[in-house]
DNA sequence: CTGTTAGCGCTTTCAA
DNA sequence: TTGAAAGCGCTAACAG
């Protein structure tokens, strides 16, 4: 007699239809043939328990949790949101479940996660890493389970990774910013050193170079501080021959540019566009010119990479670029 | 021997440092005193194999996963982002993990998530419903997981619940506005039939008595589609005594009012407050008026309430109510 | 078409 | 202070 309380197992259940569990099992999962007046039976005495199933057994037994991991460093812009979403929603469709876990940019809590995902069982892992994730990668490594990094290019060629081409999306909005009478830009990065910006800076010095001399550059780091950095930037424009246009490294940067510029109450002396596309976007006069990342493509790119080793069908760590597109406002 | 590409097991650990595998989990567990000598043996080789608890089985064993889970409807606001940060915090803080998911407004998505915390054995579950919950509250209470609704007030008493105090908070700001010369106000919620929108509301007619005829207000509700919003915003504030001020329910509301407000070039003739505190609120001229909700009192409530089912101190079911803060910008 | 049963990896009781 | 072993709920191989 199932105990008060006690949540109903498949025993329960195989009781109450009078048949033995491998039978229940095999109806719920349906892996082979059974009777359709059985096949009632099981549902209705599983419906009338209340019955469902106990996936950590479930995972025990199959050795695989059907769940993906994904682990970001947050969802505060609408990037990494998108991004987020559209993963979920591959992994439904293929029959998987994500489950995300957010690390702050903290490395300790992202070895925390990770090895959490992996204690869980998760078939593999999407991460995102923080700014030193060696610990983290170390650990997907030693466990060898099936994982792709997104949007940070690898040093490490023991991953797969998928990226946006930060060197073409660069290239693109300095020639758009060209084509509109700009000659003298400022890159603010969030942090120079993230491979990202390097790309992103190579993409600079290419057109730079094929301009020979008629653009002119600078690339700071916005840092942690944002009251310094506001100071910072009103000195720069306050040189002579000043930038007369920024481009913000995300979104956040892009916000404290854009605070400072109204402090400083030049905001209509310099045109304004960034990487990562902020919803508040269309609040800004003038019109900011923002890059946007395809998500769904961004998404199935890393999904296809996760499955190959999924599956077994991995030969070696791949590299995918993704494109992305201008945002012009008017 | 351990087979090439299994993942360790207790077992392998057990051998590897000669002892039994109870050993090695009382070592792994401290749940029982060890001597130094064979605990440095049991670390030793469980750090050599690279060995990781399998939670699939600690759960199964244990009869629960030291997790909870949070079913929410989207992060798209800072609101709840920061909500499910607070709780995420608080949960690690007290040796839980917090799993997040999302069902994007859908109640079969909602149902479907619930279910499958449910079957990951999760020790408790924090909702923030949608809009037709019923079939995951009905879950959930069959199921007697411990668990808190939250947001939205309940109808139904078996649930407990924390939930900002919107009428005070809609009062404070009425109040506010009327001491900043405002007389005609526009509420625009994204939904009016949700709970929160009605208790605003309610906190609107309160203070419209209480100024017997010298505060006037209209409230509609904003909707899926933003241009038929835009057009219907500029009808309205061209009418004869047209609102002086706009609350917004939440930043999406705000988000989309402040864009049709800058495409009618008429942002200057209006205020906005709104609840929710969007990070974009410094970039607005005039400066925007915001609630906000202290995330991290109201993710303790929450845990506290969580915590009483989940220890088994659980006399009724509670509601909690939570005073927001008005955030005045110059 | 259906049933019996081993065993997934772990915790914990009982015994030494 | 340590070990042996039962058993958590489920799946799947094997037997009928």
């Amino acid at each position: 007699m199932r105990k008060a309380g006690r949540r109903p197992t498949i025993s329960d259940v195989a009781r109450d239809a009078g048949v033995s569990i491998a039978t229940v099992s095999y109806v719920l999962n349906g892996k082979r043939a059974v009777s359709s007046q059985v096949r009632e039976q099981v549902l209705a005495a599983s419906d009338a328990l209340g019955y469902r199933v106990n996936s950590a057994a479930q995972t025990l037994r199959r050795q695989s949790s059907k769940t993906v991991g994904l682990c970001m460093t947050t969802v505060s812009t609408v990037y990494l949101r998108e991004l987020a979403n559209a993963l979920d929603e591959i992994a439904t469709e293929n029959g998987y479940e994500l489950v995300q876990v957010l690390t702050r940019q903290d490395p300790a809590r992202e070895l925390a996660r990770v090895n959490s995902l992996l204690s869980r069982q998760v078939d593999g892992i999407v991460l995102l890493p923080s700014l030193h994730p060696q610990a983290a990668l170390e650990a997907i490594s030693r466990s060898s389970a099936p994982s792709v990094v997104v949007d940070r290019i690898g040093e490490d060629d023991r991953f797969s990774y998928v990226i946006v081409n930060n060197n073409k999306a660069m290239q693109d909005l300095v020639r758009h910013l060209m084509g509109t009478e700009h000659r003298r830009l400022l890159f603010v990065a969030q942090n120079l050193d993230v491979v990202t910006t390097r790309h992103r800076l190579a993409g600079l010095e290419e057109q730079a170079r094929l301009a020979g001399g008629a653009l002119r550059y600078q690339a700071i780091q916005r840092g942690d501080d944002e009251v310094a950095y506001a100071t910072r930037l009103r000195h720069l424009l306050e040189q002579p021959d000043p930038p007369t246009a920024i481009i913000a490294g995300n979104s956040s940067v892009a916000l404290s540019t854009w605070k400072a510029l109204l402090a400083a109450e030049n905001q209509q002396a310099v045109a304004m566009a960034t990487f990562d596309d902020p919803d508040w976007a269309d609040l800004c006069q003038p019109a900011m010119i923002s890059v946007r990342v395809p998500f769904r493509t961004f998404a199935e790119a890393t999904w296809e990479l996760l499955m190959q080793q999924m599956e077994g069908r991995f030969d070696a760590a791949r590299t995918i670029q993704i494109d992305a597109g201008l945002v012009v406002r008017m």
